[in-house]
DNA sequence: ACGCGCTCCGTAAACGTTTACGATACTATG
DNA sequence: CATAGTATCGTAAACGTTTACGGAGCGCGT
């Protein structure tokens, strides 16, 4: 029987158990959700636990069954990123979620600092167990992540794709069919020299941007033109510094594709200043439309997606490559690219004059 | 002696212990810096343990210590914030971390889910003991959270001020002095008709702006109306409703003051399809420099601030209410309200016409 | 009466650390 | 030489769980 004892916080297992009369065991597997105890009884320990608020020490949990039920996000805030994510991570975060939370799975997120290599944080991460799985972002053209986490035995999928090694579980943006698509569009208006900007080449998106420009170019016919290619921050200010090289251009290009659509605003104020008028002298088209840009005059043709879809997606990426609840997400296949939808504006919408 | 054992990965301490003949006593003591150890052996111990890649398991740790060597801090990734925090947390975090990364503390977000209340959230990760402390963000004017955490023990701060309640620790950014500062500025270029943009009030920050410029008014004699506070989304989307509800006014206001410079880019976009010039026939001042908005025109008046030292301010303010470490950061007081710093531009520039 | 299977529960051993305590060897002191 | 003090280390007990194992009670068929 209850000793009159009011609702204070619970120490442990054991005053529990003690509380109700019976042994930690049973009361461990009553919480559980172990077959072997009676209805009876274990309505009566969730019943306890619940008024006298006890919750299972997770240190204690993690010990002895070796696993958190935690997965880690890790995310680098690097300058580049601070600038220009505009709450990228938060958005796919809570597409993660809503499928973690279905297996009380709990998502952190790992910042690593400006100041520290992102590999020897991983590695510490890794080392402390403080998830059962993880996921990386902003992966590098050859990252050594992939690597620590396969030998560490550790499961993890990437946000972004992977040209490093193995076939590792990923999920991304369709660069290449939103560059295929930009580009068809833009050669059926007329344009046959179309600049295009993109992050640093170390970075996977800024190589696979690029390359699958070159391809859609090919299939045009088009030279592929290195002078077009302008790399820049994925910012206000990147954009801005697109305009400028594009004016610097001897031959100057009669359309550009931008890979954030924030940069538009920077571009359509530099190429502004110089006289030149987006939709009418030059085409813009960009990828990935933020909420920002949606003010832009001309209205800005751009690519829209689900980000918090495409958490979903990651998320079951993951799932299906632990052991744990493998079979609950079977998958033929753990890459993923996850396509977006055109949003015709007017920034693209004239036709190129035939005359040079 | 080494038994030819290649650096695969530890099990333990005990296997550290055997691989170099001392006791695991021994071994923990000498990683911990501990005093009782011979600088030989621990010269030694550091050294398998660096070549074996061994790193203490943290659930062990944790469980014998009851110390994570964690610091949580909590987000709510709300449709408001996903739309309008713009890496505002990624930035303070940097500023967290380059305190706590001093004492061997990480830092982890939590993001609570948007189905997800709150509290419920916070009450679940402080059961399971996830981190040592608890940073909160986003405190409402009555927010349980704080008794929560009290209750529970566990120290904690917010960023952002708190108005319920006893004097928990806080940093938040000066909004009394943006507010007086923009006002007194408007009001000598002669306005008097002076509007205000905030979100809603059971925010705290919703509410303690509105209260600063109200105070600012009446030192100037102004009478405080209600109807010039223009409830609105911290965006573009909010920014161009309150250009919506200004020109609805039927004494239109002359100046209007933001909470969010990213608002001033729709603001801008709505009067001037209204054929109003901002800067020239509407003053427009506002708070939080984002490095969005550096290319409107004309140039924005605005405050800035670096997030990445009241990040640090915030840190050492939780610090100091954490037992092992508070006489290391002694306080006066552990409630900071952190200036910001006034960037003139030309969007408030002109004096009013004394004719009316 | 006996054995068998089933349901339910208690016991105790792990999980990997840290740390209080005691043991040992050595040095200094009388 | 005896003793006290110091430096260093080993031993074992915790921390709070989960879970393998076995035991008690019961019903049932032979």
């Amino acid at each position: 029987m209850a000793h009159g004892g009011k609702p204070r916080p619970m120490k442990g297992i054991r005053q529990l158990a003690e509380h109700l009369d019976i042994s930690i065991g049973t009361v461990s597997r009553a919480l559980n959700g172990k077959p072997d105890v009676n209805e009876e009884t274990r309505k009566r320990v969730l019943a306890a636990a619940e008024q006298l608020g006890y919750v299972a020490n997770q240190s204690g949990r993690s010990l002895r069954q070796g696993t958190t039920n935690v997965i880690g996000l890790m995310i680098q805030s690097s300058r580049e990123t601070v600038e220009n994510s505009d709450n990228f991570f938060l958005t796919v975060t809570g597409g993660l979620q809503s499928v973690f939370s279905r297996h009380n799975l709990d998502l952190i997120m790992l910042p690593c600092p400006h100041d520290e290599d992102p590999y020897e944080y991983l590695k510490r991460m890794v080392a402390r167990r403080i998830a059962d799985a993880m996921i990386i972002s902003e992966t590098q053209r050859v990252d050594k992540r992939f690597d620590l986490l396969a030998k560490a035995k550790i499961p993890f999928a990437a946000l972004g794709r992977s040209l490093s090694g193995a076939q590792h579980p990923w999920a991304d943006l369709d660069f290449d069919g939103v560059v295929n698509c930009a580009v068809d569009r833009l050669v059926a208006h007329g344009h046959r020299r179309i600049a295009i900007s993109a992050p640093a080449s170390e970075i996977n998106l800024g190589f696979v941007f690029v390359d699958g420009y070159r391809h859609a170019l090919e299939r045009h016919g088009i030279p592929y033109d290195p002078a077009l290619v302008i790399r820049a921050k994925s910012s206000e200010q990147g954009g801005y510094q697109v305009g400028d090289e594009l004016l610097r251009l001897e031959s100057r290009p009669t359309a550009v594709i931008l890979i954030y659509e924030l940069m538009a605003i920077g571009l359509y104020r530099r190429v502004m200043e110089a006289g030149i008028i987006p939709g009418q002298d030059i085409a813009v088209v960009s990828f990935r439309e933020a909420p920002r840009a949606k003010f832009l005059q001309p209205a800005l043709t751009c690519f829209r997606t689900s980000l918090h879809d495409l958490g979903v997606e990651l998320a079951e990426i993951l799932l299906s490559s632990m052991p744990a609840y493998s079979e609950e997400y079977p998958r033929t296949s753990r890459q993923s690219v996850w396509p977006l939808e055109l949003i015709p504006g007017e920034s693209d919408a004239f036709q190129l004059r035939p005359a040079k």
